[in-house]
DNA sequence: TTGCAATAGTTTCGACTCGATACTAATAGT
DNA sequence: ACTATTAGTATCGAGTCGAAACTATTGCAA
């Protein structure tokens, strides 16, 4: 494969996320904002904060406070003040936030529908290029609690010994911004 | 594959394109901005205007204006009105558009950074989807031009028996806003 | 313990996007 | 000759974007 290939591969990537992102105009919430609403649905608690959004994101505490404040004003989200750190905010969904992360969308519908294995290969293959961009940008990997070498399993659920924290089997499965692969 | 799977694909695509649109906003272009030049790059003569830019990107030509507007400004697309059609305008790419166009960036290096088959089948994968996306969503393929039933091949590039128009080698391999799968 | 430095979050700035809407000008069809 | 359609533009309000300046809290060291 040529750099012609490496090229339109690119686009493809940008042009999918762009529909995407149009039909998420359409309604009351901005792509941003959509994106902001999935990182938290995905997020367990210690990883809520604008800070661990932004670095997700890969975008400043500035702007991801601009786009939290305008979520927790048309009600998708609400603002937890944490009583260990003053400093510190935590952001949960509300009943709406969840239900508009279900919402159905363009880009889900087409990938619901395609065939079992190129959906497998495209998805494996995703995972290859992300991993690559990441460790490329020296961005955190932010992967999932259970994959953590400070994860420990219990009968019901984990316990993190890093912030000595008992995990429900739900936590466990979430991305902590602590996470370091086992 | 479950619904869990579908969604992480999703969120994998969108976020790519997040982390590439970041390395791009840091310039003197935005990812509009960027993705408008790119399109300019792959659409043929006939297919440079707003209108289909706006129908390419599933924006509105009010948006795709204004995009436009900052461009020219900013020395990277040039004007070019027909005296055919009065109404219509066309861009094209100055010498600081091509070089735009042709920066490194950071989803560009890891897709090249890829594993040959795994690569392979990113692209063959993106392409389904993509199809399935725009067949969903109702908009035209825009495919290239020597794919064509109206495109018929001359010794040096073809011949457009739509526009009857000749068409060069190179311009036989771009984006048409007319083009009809054969 | 006082005195910074680092961290968490916010605000403001200017350029720009976004869809919606209302507009102008040119062309096509009846 | 009308009228509908098409191409492009201007303007609006909400919001994004990075950058930079800001406040409040916490951590560390002398």
């Amino acid at each position: 494969m040529g750099m012609e290939d490496d090229l339109y591969t690119r686009e493809l990537i940008n042009r999918l996320a762009r529909l995407d992102a149009t039909s998420a105009w359409k309604g009351d919430l901005n792509p941003a904002q959509k994106a902001a609403l999935t990182y938290l649905a995905r997020a367990n608690r210690f990883s809520r904060s604008p800070s661990h959004l932004a670095e997700y994101l890969g975008s400043t505490r500035g702007t991801i406070s601009q786009t939290f404040k305008a979520l927790v004003q048309k009600g998708y989200v609400t603002e937890r003040r944490s009583q260990a750190d003053k400093r510190a905010i935590s952001f949960d969904l509300t009943e709406k936030g969840v239900q508009a992360i279900d919402a159905p969308n363009l880009l889900g519908r087409g990938i619901s529908k395609m065939d079992q294995q190129i959906k497998k290969d495209l998805l494996t293959s995703l995972e290859v290029l992300s991993r690559q961009l990441l460790k490329e940008n020296g961005s955190r990997a932010f992967g999932v609690c259970n994959q953590c070498r400070h994860f420990s399993a219990r009968k019901n659920g984990g316990h993190c010994m890093l912030l000595s924290e008992d995990l429900s089997p739900a936590e466990t499965l979430k991305i902590c911004h602590e996470q370091e692969a086992a």
